[in-house]
DNA sequence: TCAATTCCGTTGAAAATTCAACATACTTTA
DNA sequence: TAAAGTATGTTGAATTTTCAACGGAATTGA
């Protein structure tokens, strides 16, 4: 557990906890870590939604797989950030989604219920922890209605369009790198592969955008 | 103010807290009551989010309308719902959609502020307000989950078909009512609305389903 | 290093959506 | 009550997406 207390201070959960009270909270929620290599499931649709994951090194997705095999992906999760807590604080019985390693990971799991119910002990913390789940949940929020305004247009180019000039604004540049590859970003954007390679490829003869690989430049 | 104090208790922002607690707590958090006519504007994209909403009565959508005027339609907005508590905690600068009144509403508007931040007076108060408020952002996460897996389906027949089996669950009957038109329905599938009311008919000659106006039946 | 696998761009045909226009029924309001 | 406005369903053409299949490039792993 200590060799990521440095990790742990920099997550939203534990913003505003000092570092001599981390190591104690973390056994009093019951904390526990996994690891998962590239491609395992993490937090598998239809389990118990107990548990607030905390995705410590490598990353993450939170995909839906339909009924007819299509993949959609929700989001990326990236060290220092959450997954499952929406669904653990909403009391929700099960998972609606599905967490998958995308790299080698290391995750710490902890009980939603040692979070939010103030235990004998460390009742200060516990009122910190109900707020810095706030402050996620609603950053979380803003995610999905960034990805709502993607998704909402009607055509691959605009869909398209619309998540680089997002990203771009994210790294304060028009050149940046995207943390998927072609068949995620098609996933992410609820289109069809073929069909995102063909418009990225018009968005180049046109003289509109470059890249390569997923480092996409904005003309 | 009076007048209200029966919905206000049943509004997820105050549960847990004891009526005779409420009306001082009201003036502590800056708290007025405005009226808007049904159509009026409730809350501007671009205003600043300093403000949580609380729909009294009438009811209330939360849209975005992008640069070609392509209006789509995030969420329903009933009595005793919150709204703009997302942005307000997540403390972005101006709110990224419009609040609308589908019918004449009373809204009351409380400062996110003074929610969040404890005052001189009523610490305790503060303490359950930041819980139930964290708990009606994992519900509205939830929401969006829902209108993603909706949107995430590649057809008008497929999202329609979701939709409507959602609505079946929520109702537990196959027969219920919505509270959408059909340019509403098709704003929140994000459809085109003619293509949708011929999936309809289709659906309708398929004997799957029957419905006249709003009120939907699932055969 | 070599073989196997995965990733990516291309293509053409089939399917679906969007768009504009119109007719009818219904609602609102003057 | 009549007129104006709104909501809904229908249609056909144009646009766009999806789907399946393929080949070459890049990556992985034995």
């Amino acid at each position: 557990m200590k060799k990521y207390l440095e990790i742990l201070l920099q997550c939203p959960l534990f913003s505003e906890i000092a570092p001599e009270n981390l190591t104690v909270m973390l056994t009093c929620l019951g904390a526990r870590i996994e690891h998962f290599d590239k491609k395992y499931t993490i937090l598998a649709e239809g389990n118990p939604a107990k548990y607030i994951g905390i995705v410590l090194t490598g990353s993450a997705q939170m995909i839906r797989v339909d009924y007819y095999g299509n993949r959609s992906l929700l989001a990326e999760i990236e060290p220092t950030q959450l997954f499952g807590e929406a669904f653990a604080c909403a009391e929700v019985s099960s998972v609606p989604v599905t967490i998958v390693a995308t790299e080698p990971c290391d995750v710490m799991l902890v009980e939603c219920d040692h979070v939010l119910h103030t235990c004998t002990n460390h009742c200060t913390f516990h009122q910190q922890l109900i707020f810095n789940l706030m402050k996620a949940l609603a950053a979380q929020n803003l995610q999905f209605h960034q990805k709502l305004e993607i998704t909402s247009k009607r055509t691959t180019r605009e869909k398209l369009m619309t998540y680089l000039d997002r990203q771009a604004q994210k790294h304060k540049s028009a050149e940046f790198e995207i943390p998927f590859d072609r068949q995620e970003l098609a996933d992410y954007l609820e289109v069809d592969r073929s069909g995102l390679s063909a418009e990225i490829s018009k968005l180049r003869r046109e003289g509109i955008l470059d890249c390569e690989k997923n480092r996409f430049i904005l003309l």
